[in-house]
This record gives structure tokens, sequence and C-alpha cells, in this order.
DNA sequence: CTAGGGTGTTACCGGTCTGTAACTATGCAA
DNA sequence: TTGCATAGTTACAGACCGGTAACACCCTAG
């Protein structure tokens, strides 16, 4: 993997791309400049010529997982056009997915536990995403007529983002693959209390 | 703070003491072994005569942490002797504080995002406590009287899991305010639906 | 053909990291 | 007083880090 990005992309989409993959993989601290250009095929002034800093690398994967994530929520919109429960359905089949997918969790979980300083530029946008996507999830909820939206809502990420801790501590075997039964008995159990 | 472990300890548990408390704030490879034994009150070269390596200081500060913790879990045994659903509902309140302590996440949790390496030594004895921690709240679900203690168990075992990492991403305003609400809810609707 | 922007290459800077060597100072016990 | 374990000090090795300078290369647009 890693050197299939390698073929022939621009040198700045290889390397987000190839830093995306070894932040993902090792972890941020875990990774070197000068070995994520040499993944990319490419070598550290190219890198410095696109990305004014490490830092602000980092922020631009965030970003781009952000927007992979996005493209993932259209893609229930399309699959699903206005069945808004439906979309809900398959955003925790696609969570569960994600959970035996591999062992690291979630990226900008995983940041912000490496990232500790309180001003880090990282800090501000993984906040600023997971708030964004906190409100999607709670429209989803929302317009599929499910009364008490918001709790459901922080109830199904709050599951879901410890699933991905889990997975990351004790392995796939361990308390998350229980997600899916979790979070379809919450819902059930929310669509019962208060419908819209 | 940190200094207030300098006073007079062994070399070894001040440096126990004040690694703890710095990869806790820091992180792991954001703190350094001189930082460390600077803080400490000693030098790097005690700290090489108690721990073979950076490495095996990481692990037993873990161990320390779940010991920590394990007294915790005693505390509340004292505090409501034989009562195990008052001894629940005193882990869900203890939780919650332990949410708003600091906008730092669980130890091992953080750990595990930073040590990618698959075979590292610290992997191991984090998976050993957290299934040790989790095999505790079954228990206590369990003897509780809870039908699907399991079940219970792990579904609040990955809400408060998922709490600390919103904690450390959102910050102390975010999802995890409902955590409580949550987690009685929960306890609530498994004890309507099967009771010992 | 030529000019120029994007790219590759090599070497380097100053700093930090884990871990060690060799030596000195201290305190306690026989 | 002598002896020994523990702890402190200084210096260093070897590796790696993020980031920069200077220069050679190629491809394309005019």
């Amino acid at each position: 993997m890693t050197d299939g990005v390698v073929e022939r992309s621009r040198p700045r989409d290889r390397i987000l791309e190839t830093a995306r993959d070894m932040f993902h993989k090792h972890g941020i601290k875990g990774v070197g400049v000068d070995a994520i250009t040499e993944a990319a095929g490419t070598n550290k002034m190219t890198l410095y010529r696109h990305f004014e800093s490490k830092d602000e690398l980092i922020v631009e994967c965030l970003r781009a997982n952000a927007a992979k994530a996005g493209a993932m929520w259209e893609g229930f919109e399309t699959e699903f056009p206005g069945d808004k429960l439906a979309q809900l359905h398959a955003w925790v089949r696609k969570a569960a997915v994600m959970l035996k997918a591999d062992g690291r969790g979630c990226d900008m979980a995983n940041a912000a536990a490496e990232l500790t300083e309180p001003d880090h530029p990282a800090r501000l946008v993984i906040k600023e995403l997971k708030e964004a996507q906190r409100e999607r999830l709670v429209a989803l909820c929302r317009d599929a007529g499910i009364g008490q939206a918001e709790l459901l809502a922080d109830t199904l990420s709050l599951l879901f983002e410890g699933a991905r801790v889990s997975v990351q501590t004790v392995g796939t075997e361990g308390p998350s693959t229980q997600f899916v039964r979790m979070a379809e008995g919450l819902i059930v159990s929310f669509r019962g209390t208060a419908a819209g």
C-alpha cells in the first residue's frame, strides 16, 4: 500500500495521502517527515514547498479525513434518498464495519491524545470537525422523527467513540462486538418513547 | 504539583509518581526521561538503575494507575458494603467526576494510541488491565441482580470510554455532559427487562 | 530555442532523544 | 574506621528530529 499512492499524481497529493496513511498507522509523533516523503516517492524539500510545517500537514490530513467522512454521509443520502431512518441504520452498519477494519481508533481522537499542547493548531480543527460531525448525527436523528434527537445522537456517538478505543486497547473481540446490538436497541427504545 | 512528589521518598517512588503525572499530562512521547528525572528531583542515571528502559517505566506507570483504580473499587465496597446496586451507581457518579477532572482521557487508551508497535510491551499490559477492569464491572452488574450483566457492563464501559475521548476532543461541555443521564437510564432499563 | 516554475539531490544546522561510562559524594552498618 | 550500597554529576555516544540552503534537473509554454 502506501506505495500505491506513488503512482503519478501531483507530489502534494501523494504527500497528503501518504501522510494520512502513516499518521493513521503509526501515530503522528511516530512518523517523521523524512519517512513520509520517502514513502510518497519524493523528498523533504518538496514537502516544505507545499506545507509550511509538519503541523500544517497534520491539519490538512485531518481536514482530508473529514472530507472523506463527509463523502460517506452523502453516500447514505444517495443510497436511501429521503429515508432518514434508513440512513441512521446505515450509519450504524458502517460504524460496525469500521470497527472491524483495523485496530486503530479515530484519527482525530488519536491526534488529540498525542498533541497535548493546548494551543496546538490541530486542536482547533479537531474540535471544529468533531462538532460538525455531531451536528450531522443530531440532524439525522431529528429528521428521522426521533423525539430526543440530541440525546440519542450523543449516546450513539459516545458508544461509537468508546468502541473505537476499546478496539485499540483490547482488540476487535472485546466489548465492541456488541456495538450494533447496543445501537439498534437504543434506536428502538428512543423511537418508542417519543416519535415526531 | 509535580514538585510535590520531590519531598523525601525513595528516588524510585518519586520517579514513578512524577512519570505518571507527566505522561498523563503531556503524553508518553511528549516527555523525555531527562524531564522526568529533573521534575522528580533526581537524575537520569538513578532512573536507569531502577528501570531498565523507558518502556519498562511506562509499563510500571500503567500498573500503578491500575492499582490506584483498584483502590477506588475497594472504596465502593467499603462505602456500600454488600449493596452492589449502590456500588454501581457510585461508579457512575465517580465516572462523571473523572470526566470533569481534566481534559485528558484514559491513560491506557492514550498510551495505546501512541504506542503503535504491535509487540510493544505496554500493549500486553494495557489489554490485560482493561480486561480485568471489564470483569470487575461485569461482576458488579451481575451481583446487582441485572439479567444481561455483560451487555450492560459493556455498554456502560463503552459509554464512559467514549465520554473520555469526547472530553479530549470537544471539551467538557460536549456530549459527555449527558453521561450520567445515559448511564442511569440504561441501568433502569436493564433492571426493568430482566431482574435476578 | 529559451525562459521559468516545479521538482529532485545533497548537505547541513541546531536541537532532542534514549542510554551509558566514569567518577564523586553520601549515609549506614559492622 | 572501614566497607558497601545507593545516589548525584558530568560528559558523551549515536541516532533521529524538523527545517533550510544551494544547486542541478526537466518539462512545458511562449
